[in-house]
DNA sequence: CCTGCTTTAGAATGATCGTTCTCCTACATC
DNA sequence: GATGTAGGAGAACGATCATTCTAAAGCAGG
């Protein structure tokens, strides 16, 4: 019978999610991983093929534990606005909790240092931009209603437009410590969306 | 007298920071700088330091070369929203140059990669942020004029979330290819402004 | 051509990188 | 306690990094 997986295997993962999180791949060396996880070089290439197996596999990991958690009210069944707003309270909470600088979201992070070539980075990016944006598209659906002042096109516009703002927001948690500045921005996208769908004109 | 200097030396910066652009600091190597500038190690290591003074000379030769040009309409005496929509256009402009992805912006994509300790080049970062906020500030203030709907407190707060939106889309850039998507974003983010000068109700 | 200076290509250096390997410890099972 | 195995510590390796150094080439003024 094998082996249960030692203590420091279980965390493994979480520890280089964080690790990579807060600096990102490149910077992050084999030897910071080991430091960070308690885990042998060997011991992380045994569970992964190499360092960048290891980091994809954090970015799916960064889906599980992170984003489905902190979005799950948005993708809640028959979830409004208000489902929003809890959203970004999540992502508050989580920067206060750090006390200090933010460190953003990983994916924005990657997104911005990843090379033109990383094909199958680039995808794993692109796939959790499309949830958060199907995510708001599905809220905005139903708050807009039957008979809503929005078409299904302008939706799918402002709904984009909401995922792009939210990753700049948690860009900019990178550059400072003070948590109203984010609220301010959080407060001032959940009232574009309110008035939008109350039918503000252009 | 001195001589003149070489003309591989003129564009040293200018192809340093497009090089630096595209990838981010810690992935392009002084081979790379060599390879790119036609400058030669030691001429690089004599004009600056080494690479990080390099880097942070590209961080200012960044707003020389392109913010201020791209952001003119904004800054100019008098701007209002339609400066601000020149300035997207710009950036607009520069997305379509580049064919495929775009590379975003260079504050930006330094901002997600930067460690905690790196204080000279954060100092740059938030001094563009600032600049860009108070160039918003100051067209939100214009339009609004002395009777508008918005406080002053309302202005910065919606200064900043617009500098933070524009943020997120040139973060997004380097994940499409489709210019439209982010036309989308910026003229929504051009209708967000404009309603909430009309006055559109929280 | 000679002299003085700038700029070059590229080797040398020491550090660090990702990766692999060996050796040894620690523990489950008998 | 003996045995088998998984995991950890860390050396070893080749590659690449930033940086420095050497030597030669290019060019201006005499």
């Amino acid at each position: 019978m094998p082996r249960a997986k030692s203590k420091s295997r279980e965390n493994l993962l979480d520890n280089a999610l964080n690790t990579f999180w807060k600096t990102g791949f490149h910077v992050v060396s084999m030897g910071d991983l080991v430091r960070e996880t308690g885990v042998s070089r060997a011991g992380i290439y045994s569970d992964f093929g190499g360092k960048e197996d290891l980091f994809h596999a954090c970015l799916d990991r960064y889906q599980d534990t992170v984003v489905t958690p902190a979005f799950a009210p948005v993708e809640a069944e028959g979830a409004g606005i208000e489902g929003i707003k809890a959203y970004f309270d999540n992502l508050l909470a989580r920067f206060e909790d750090t006390g200090g600088f933010g460190m953003g979201c990983l994916v924005g992070n990657t997104l911005s240092q990843i090379p033109e070539d990383a094909q199958e980075t680039r995808q794993r990016l692109r796939a959790h931009c499309d949830r958060l944006t199907a995510g708001f598209h599905k809220v905005l659906t139903y708050e807009n209603g039957d008979d809503g002042p929005l078409s299904v096109s302008e939706i799918a516009a402002l709904a984009r437009y909401t995922m792009l703002s939210v990753q700049g927001i948690w860009s900019y948690s990178r550059l400072t410590g003070d948590v109203a500045e984010l609220r301010a921005a959080s407060d001032m996208l959940i009232a574009v969306l309110k008035a939008r769908l109350r039918g503000a004109p252009d």
